[in-house]
DNA sequence: CATGAATGAGTCTTCATTCAT
DNA sequence: GATGAATGAAGACTCATTCAT
């Protein structure tokens, strides 16, 4: 990624406060004509004009227009990191239920509080650096959840970073169904519970059976899955 | 969809084994290009000229650069689509166990088996017919899949379609994170276990204890849940 | 116009009935292209299939699209220069206003009898080898309108052919302009009537005040236009 | 015409010096690539070459090939319609054969002081957005002509529009065939002199009688052409 | 520093023409 | 003879990027 970062990233860095507001004006132009235009047609000239600039600054800048997209998507990708990242570490410690439903909530929180802007980057993500940035935010959400699940009072994981990324991508696969427009607008009004269930029937599938008692027959419903 | 379907479609039947045989070639040339130079640079030139013939020939096969790309996405998915299909109807009856494993199995077999060309079509998904030739193919799905766990023996499902919406979604998530190399290649070696183990853990979440005896306490662990 | 000839007509003689049929059925195909689709949309392949043939076909009679244009062109020019000369013929030695409106009854007849396709060879007439042709037909009627007001009862040309330039143009203009829709449609009403009177008072400003009797006045008003 | 304006207009407002420059040197080169190569051959790029500059900019200015030819045609048309109301205006409350000669000489000047210009834009002006272009200019020149011979002082005219739209395309005629070619060049020579004839034949062919004294017998010759 | 005009390579798409079947 | 698939040159138009002002 080091190289990748040295070609994408911005020229200056946004010591002044001018170089931040027009970075950020860049950015919201940026996601604003990729909704309203597509991915192909969401040209330099028109996100510098957009964001009430001219494309020679936007060079200023951005090196090319690759990068000013991989900035873009970076930035939103890492909100959402973070806010799981903040998430998972206060839920340390808890039943995975507790797990299961604040992940879910912070990210549908995350990814469906600015729907637009979510959807028009999964383009952005497709194309040949995003799929690297992706795959470096995914790594760290996947860590952080591999964490905090580590931590559970109720479950134990053989291997929490695969529980993980499960976990994660499983929740990830419907709500980007529901913003590509793969499914029904009213799928959404389900979403959370869904995942919440889903999420917290995968954790509890891992429960530790001595903790909930010797007559307890939940835990390793299917033993041989345990082996995963 | 109709209307897109009439500006998307091929020019001509293949109904001659020549035309079938360079429609196929294109197909193929298409996903080679895809994979090799990305979405942007798969330009109509190039797909003509890897499938060893001139962009005219490909322009009296389709007559636009869209209408060969949706085609080409149309056939994979309608492949997937119709290998779940087939086997949601054969697990009509059975536990949900045996429709999470089935239905895992199936999809991965669909999806794994030809990676480069799964991977290459999601940026084509993403484009504007694209989502469109996706969802209709996703409903199908879970249109077959919410038929299937309708006649669960030892299930029963408030919402069925919703319920097979996330299933599906929840599997698609995992997979596509791996082909589009959003998880570390190591995470193939366990994504099947670990998917009938998430798919079948929230099927179970809706099991009917009575239909398992009196003294079992599996079905609806968390009985909030069973209102969804 | 001998070596246009050469390149432009057809490559067989139509002395088979077939061939006369199928290139009148290009003709009349071509037309309905050219009216429909523009002389830019006019391309081979739209006119054969129109017509009722392959690609093919049609160059097995023309050489190339100029030559199948060029022909469409010159057959209706040749059918409006034989309305126009054989009338001429009829009008010999018959007093101007005869000749007047005999004139613009047989050019408005063969000119408006199918507008459509008067209208659509105008482009072809503006393109490369159009004006050739043109001007070839031109000279036929001018020839013939000349020979025909040298005979007027009434009237005497200083230069017949001049006069027969101006008299053939001065009709043509204001149908061209009805034609190409640069005038009202209700403009068409009142064509024959004024184009008659038109006609009419240019050729009897060359009457011979001698052959209408000693105390009219008419011929000649302005003399000094006599000179031209 | 609106609408064709808001399609075909240039893009940007020629207010500096550069602008104006680059769209002259545009115009001129379009009409140099009419002429030397024929409206088929006048592509955008040849013409941007010629105007020494690359397509790109070419297109800064036009928003496409037929905005730059419209906008040709426009400016000629312009420029001969406002020499022609510009003549009418100063005829005003003339005799006719003032008029008449007043109107061809104007339009002879305007027309065939640039011949190349004027018979490059015929072609131009018969494609699509063209007819439009030239019909609104024709409607221009014939209300200035019809306006001014309302006023003339030695005829009255029962359809002042009717008959203006007659004389105007009466003229246009054998320019026009005189700039294609479809007349010989010697046809140049006498040219104005008989379009001079013409016109006032024709205009006087509507004089009142009485304005010429009771025993004049010129003026309806034909009383039936009266009523038009 | 900002601007935006200029560049020209690169896309899609069309079409006249040929030729194997 | 007829057919129509294949060809590939050519045209319209776009856009990332540069650089003179």
């Amino acid at each position: 990624m080091s190289d990748v970062r040295g070609a994408l990233s911005p020229r200056k860095s946004p010591v002044q406060a001018r170089s931040t507001a027009t970075i950020e004006a860049l950015h919201v132009a940026a996601i604003q004509v990729l909704t309203k235009e597509g991915l192909a047609r969401c040209t330099t000239t028109r996100v510098a004009h957009r964001a009430g600039m001219s494309v020679g600054s936007l060079y200023q800048y951005y090196p090319n227009r690759d990068a000013l997209l991989a900035a873009v998507l970076e930035q939103h990708l890492d909100t959402v990191a973070s806010a799981v990242s903040r998430c998972c570490r206060e839920q340390h410690d808890k039943p995975v239920s507790d797990m299961a439903s604040a992940l879910v909530s912070t990210f549908l929180a995350a990814k469906l509080g600015n729907p637009a802007e979510s959807k028009a980057l999964y383009a952005v993500a497709g194309e040949r650096g995003g799929a690297a940035l992706v795959a470096r935010v995914h790594t760290r959400m996947v860590e952080a959840i591999a964490t905090m699940i580590a931590t559970a009072s109720d479950a134990h994981f053989v291997s929490p970073t695969d529980t993980a990324a499960i976990s994660l991508n499983a929740v990830v696969g419907p709500v980007r169904a529901l913003l590509e427009g793969h499914a029904p607008p009213e799928f959404e009004a389900c979403l959370e519970v869904q995942l919440v269930r889903l999420l917290t029937a995968y954790l509890q599938s891992h429960c530790t059976p001595s903790k909930t008692g010797p007559t307890n027959t939940r835990g390793g419903r299917n033993p041989a899955l345990e082996r995963a």
